[in-house]
DNA sequence: GTTGAGCGTT
């Protein structure tokens, strides 16, 4: 099983790689997404982690506020999408 | 060639 991670204040540049390449060494990253524009096709700043339950919660503890490229990004789990 | 609070696709 595996829990979705909700990553804001990313910069425009931040891809998916980059993301699980910071998420890997603190816990299993099963996969990343970062959120573009529909219409420009443009970052629009945040993106999701999906990673392993068990190590979620210390990933969200451990990458929240971190400095990503300058900017410090904001890791929370995600909403569930479907109710 | 821009922007900066916010929760994604089948």
């Amino acid at each position: 099983m595996a829990k979705t991670l909700y990553v804001g204040n990313l910069p425009w540049n931040t891809t998916e790689t980059a993301l699980a390449d910071a998420f890997r060494p603190h816990g299993s990253v099963v996969s990343s997404r970062i959120i573009t524009d529909k219409e420009t096709g443009r970052s629009r700043g945040f993106g999701f982690v999906e990673v392993e339950d068990a190590d979620a919660d210390k990933m969200v503890e451990a990458m929240n506020g971190f400095d990503f490229a300058g900017r410090q990004i904001v890791v929370n789990e995600a909403k569930p999408r479907q109710g």
